[in-house]
DNA sequence: GATTTATCTGAACATGCGTTCAGATCAAAG
DNA sequence: CTTTGATCTGAACGCATGTTCAGATAAATC
């Protein structure tokens, strides 16, 4: 077994993902040819097939590191018992994760309809765990007391919908800062569904 | 001068419009054909170049179709002076629009990157005239004193996010009815910006 | 230094792509 | 009934696609 340690694999394999994910990002999943993809790691195409199946996997690993990297992120956070606490905690969590990421967050965004059916039923799995979360913050805040919500799983959604936006627009050098951004998120996130 | 009356062109011509819509808003049109569209039109591909230059200028054709009706609709609605009523109407509207054109909303907003530097200039133009519009109204309330926005270009971008996001989920069919729907989003739009 | 084997190259495969165009078709105009 | 020309077909163009694989390369092991 020759070659197990500092392999070249150990180097190529992320990077490989790198170069998927970004060029993704740019031009989508469908405009992208794993000639492209090859060309950025500084390899043949052939050499791809090392490092994954077919470019469909590669695509569904993507996005599923992403998501599992979200949830594992958002599971890291301390918990807090105030429904409101927790509803500003959860803003300011998915504001900043996904500020960071915002070629995986395109990404899982985006090529949803690219994968195949049992990739995506996994995908949309996870991603409804996440959105539940949000869900059961507000069920906790309108059996207090302190929330008015009509309903909690579409005002789930609305306010995700509201906090990924911010990555339409958002960047790093831009006029505000990520600070500012989760205060101004806060603000609205917590009037919106305040009793 | 034959056939200016009752050509094929002028059912042809829409029927390409349609198929390449609701192609593009399920694959992407970086994945869909020029064959797949003329399949669907029961046409060759060929016959396709008799409507549009090229495949770019026919997914242009669409996103400004969509965008040109999306302005001209809105300034159809009666104005409203009260901020507050503004807002409502604003709100409402969007939604109503938004839920009955799917195709036609999920191509303008996931297909900008395959528009050419100058055919994206234009799109981008109307959809920031579309934004302003609520950035305006949002401004005077603020004037007025009756609504408390820390910064009235982010919160326009939020509430559209937040508005937007109706059609990843909303069917026809589905759990409650469009006014339902209004309703709930009018609730939390209003709470969201209120002193 | 010989052997092993993970890694990569480079060419090939069938298939599909956007687009063009000469020629067929046929309804309306004269 | 002939002419006209808008409309469409069907084949062709060069090129790109995802994927495969025999063979070259070279680092780690013995």
């Amino acid at each position: 077994m020759a070659r197990t340690q500092g392999s070249h694999s150990d180097i190529t394999g992320p990077r490989v993902r790198e170069a998927a994910l970004s060029l993704f990002a740019r031009h989508g999943y469908a405009a992208v040819s794993m000639r492209q993809i090859a060309g950025a790691v500084g390899v043949q195409a052939g050499a791809l097939y090392n490092y994954t199946p077919d470019k469909q996997t590669l695509l569904y690993e993507l996005m599923k590191a992403h998501m599992d990297e979200l949830l594992a992120a958002r599971a890291a956070e301390p918990q807090q018992d105030d429904p409101m606490a927790a509803l500003e905690a959860f803003t300011r969590f998915h504001i900043r994760f996904h500020a960071r990421r915002p070629e995986a967050v395109f990404i899982s965004y985006m090529e949803l309809r690219n994968l195949s059916p049992e990739n995506f039923a996994v995908i949309e799995d996870l991603r409804k765990t996440y959105e539940t979360q949000l869900q059961d913050i507000l069920q906790c805040g309108v059996a207090e007391g302190s929330f008015a919500v009509r309903d909690a799983r579409i005002t789930s959604m609305a306010l995700i919908a509201m906090l990924t936006g911010v990555n339409t627009w958002f960047r790093e050098k831009g006029r505000l800062s990520l600070p500012e951004v989760e205060e101004i998120y806060c603000d609205m996130v917590r009037k919106s569904v305040a009793a």
